[in-house]
DNA sequence: TGTTTTACGATGCGATCGCATTGCAAAACG
DNA sequence: CGTTTTGCAATGCGATCGCATCGTAAAACA
């Protein structure tokens, strides 16, 4: 046999391939070549690693949904306000890591609305999301319908990432609605 | 010649076929062959009025972008609590109408993330989009920053939709998110 | 050391792509 | 009525696609 080769580490830089051509030419720009290309390898190997396309493009997209979970799981404060409000700007593309994620993200999700493969894990994760994040609004204002709160919250979110992705809204307004929104939440009375 | 036929009327034909093949298969299914199947009609007459799938393409986003701005155009109401709850779930996939067309905007607006020519349109439409939004807010709850308001009302929405087409958020909890949201807004002294 | 197994690189195949070209029937026009 | 122009249908072309196949260098294992 060849020199031991680490399997998954292999899978993980074709993986971070696929997410580059993503992020900067879309996801109808992934194809094995460009791929193989953009990683700087054969397309043999490519192949080698990924009996399909299909499954090359499902471990990309279980890559950067593990990425963007260990960045929001690394999150942490004594405060809930600030943890909910560090948290809610880890989703948005802010630092360098996350304004390369963001258009990945964009990209699969607008791909879930018409492949259900994508959709699934998606719809089973929102929920812990939700509750996660309605029980740190409990902690800083109890009563009040907080999982509404939250799923509004993670929907203003998501959609704030698409705009700022588009252009329509700069970091530094983006930043100014999440405070603004977090405000509305906690000053409450509901 | 050929009888005279409405130039327009064609190309609009084959704009709503773009658009049905996007809504059910994505938007790296629209291929000159799907179209022209999907409208029932031959290859040629869609080369016929389209000199390029992306002149097809762009028409069909310019098409479905006038349709949500009709919809919404057409949203009345006296009260301006009112005008506003409608025109945000007019933006949602409740309506069939519009359960048709959230899906083939979302398309855009993932491929507007790593297109200019179409994020170019987005964003110059979207000042006018949350100046509208503002001036009903304030109409309601004068002071405060309706803009902000505004602002994050419309990315809330636009999240929503898009959690909607994924199935995160049945029809009926989206509903109650956008009252509640609205709430929110009018509640609020700031 | 010989065998086997692993990790590829290379190449080819059929399908599909966007697009150009060609041909032609039909109707408006002189 | 003949000419011209329009509206297409048909076909072909080169490029690219995902994927299968084949060959092989090299290292772990016996």
């Amino acid at each position: 046999m060849p020199k031991q080769v680490d399997h998954d580490e292999r899978r993980r830089q074709i993986g971070d391939a696929v997410c580059r051509v993503m992020a900067t030419r879309g996801l109808d720009a992934v194809s094995l070549r460009h791929v193989a290309a953009e990683a700087g390898v054969s397309m043999g190997r490519v192949q080698h690693y990924f009996a399909t396309k299909d499954e090359m493009l499902l471990f990309a997209f279980n890559q950067i949904s593990a990425r963007v979970g260990d960045r929001i799981g690394a999150v942490h404060s004594a405060d809930p306000r600030t943890y909910l409000r560090t948290l809610l700007l880890e989703l948005l593309p802010l630092s360098a890591a996350a304004r390369l994620e963001a258009p990945v993200l964009a990209a699969f999700l607008a791909q879930a609305v018409v492949e259900p493969r994508l959709a699934a894990p998606l719809r089973e994760g929102a929920p812990q999301m939700v509750a996660f994040v309605a029980d740190l609004i409990t902690q800083v204002r109890p009563g009040g319908d907080a999982e509404q709160d939250a799923m509004a919250l993670l929907a203003f979110v998501d959609g704030l990432m698409m705009q700022m992705l588009i252009g329509q809204v700069s970091a530094e307004v983006a930043v100014e609605l999440v405070d603004h929104q977090l405000c509305r939440v906690f000053v409450a009375a509901s």
